[in-house]
DNA sequence: AAGTGAATTTAACGATCGTAAAAAAATCTT
DNA sequence: AAGATTTTTTTACGATCGTTAAATTCACTT
């Protein structure tokens, strides 16, 4: 028995993007239009300054069309935090690639520049994250929050399987959650960051201060786990 | 020449308090309780999240009387943010009395336990803090923003005042940067930090976890500039 | 070319926001 | 007690919000 009251359904996860043949060029769809307008906006404004307008007019579309293809705001912000997160987590991973040979100081050194290199060329996953983190009191949360910190026990586990280390489980979630901590405040809201140290937050004297810091703090901790 | 629109002003700081002959009893003046209404709204929600109704629902008081004293929801916001960082400044202050006596490790212990302390009487202006000190592109920056770049900046000078130290001056402020960065966020924003280890903020298995955190990544950092 | 369903635009609803203005009540001054 | 001033309440404005519904346009099948 069907609902008689359903709207017809926009295409869930088609094709991204397909053949345009007057312009002769590749076509990103509307909903994809959608995502990245939305990834842009939520790295922003937190969820609840974000409006589904400035969406729109990010987009270059009207914004009940957002409503088409996401019937609700929380919905689309989550969709927005599975992508934004997904691309942080495979890069995460890559960053480890051939860090084991070359010791703890060299390692963690390229693991920062790689780090930090990525945070300047895709800004918006460490902001949207660090914009949303802190928002409002348990009881009337961000949509999506569990995936906020599902974000932090992932990099405890990409850290584990890609180094082979020998302190116990607390140990371990200690220093990459203070990490991550860390790195998600200077790198994701680093306007504020750099700010205090009366700095712009691509200034290379900022992203040293951040390095060195995160240096000082996490490399001694590492040492004593390998 | 007066302006000829202008309304009665309303007390701009008066006495706080005054004897209300009927009740017997010191009864605190309407402005004085909006303050500690606006203080408790704004430590539960960011800037703009809260709004004037709760603040009026959370004083008992019909929300436009908040217009009265305190024309613009800035105003009353930067008259919070004030208060709130003037009352942890002054804490901040105290938590170093007799703390040079006692060698860095003994001092810094004392010392944190006097902050963590502090954070469970007086949640809110670390919550407070914690949740505006991240929020929107640089552009629309939330109102009073300054005094929240100062409190870091007086946090350093306590410090620098408080205990004798021999580093340069880039070294003490990155290690009171660092450190001031994971109290508000791990004190002030409790409920998000102890959700990802799976604990509740109150619980003191987080609270030892944060002195932990915190004992780990300054005290050698504190050892080298003493 | 006609018909059909999907995609998009237009218009508008109800709710909430900060703030203003006027009315009413309370308090103070003479 | 009467008048003046301050404080509080009532009412409402204009703006923005997320969302819905209807109208329109577009793309495709027959």
């Amino acid at each position: 028995m069907k609902k008689s009251n359903q709207k017809s359904q926009p295409p869930a996860s088609k094709n991204e993007n397909h053949y345009d043949e007057n312009s002769g060029s590749l076509k990103t769809s509307t909903r994809v239009k959608i995502v990245e307008a939305a990834s842009i906006v939520f790295s922003n404004f937190p969820y609840y300054a974000a409006s589904i307008r400035m969406i729109g007019k990010e987009a270059q579309i009207d914004h009940p069309l957002i409503n088409y293809y996401f019937p609700t705001k929380a919905g689309l912000f989550q969709e927005v935090l599975r992508v934004t997160i997904e691309e942080y987590y495979q890069a995460n991973v890559q960053w480890f690639d051939g860090l084991a040979a070359l010791g703890p100081e060299k390692g963690f050194s390229l693991y920062i520049d790689r780090f930090i290199d990525f945070a300047l060329k895709h800004p918006k996953p460490m902001r949207i994250i660090a914009l949303n983190l802190v928002q409002a009191k348990q009881s009337d949360i961000i949509p999506g929050y569990q995936l906020l910190q599902q974000f932090f026990l992932d990099a405890m586990q990409t850290f584990i399987k890609a180094v082979p280390v020998k302190g116990t489980h607390i140990d371990i979630q200690m220093m990459t959650t203070n990490f991550n901590t860390m790195a998600i405040n200077y790198l994701g809201a680093g306007d504020y960051y750099a700010g205090i140290l009366g700095l712009e937050p691509q200034n290379p004297e900022y992203l040293k201060w951040v390095k060195e810091s995160l240096t000082y703090i996490i490399l001694p901790w590492l040492k004593q786990l390998l």
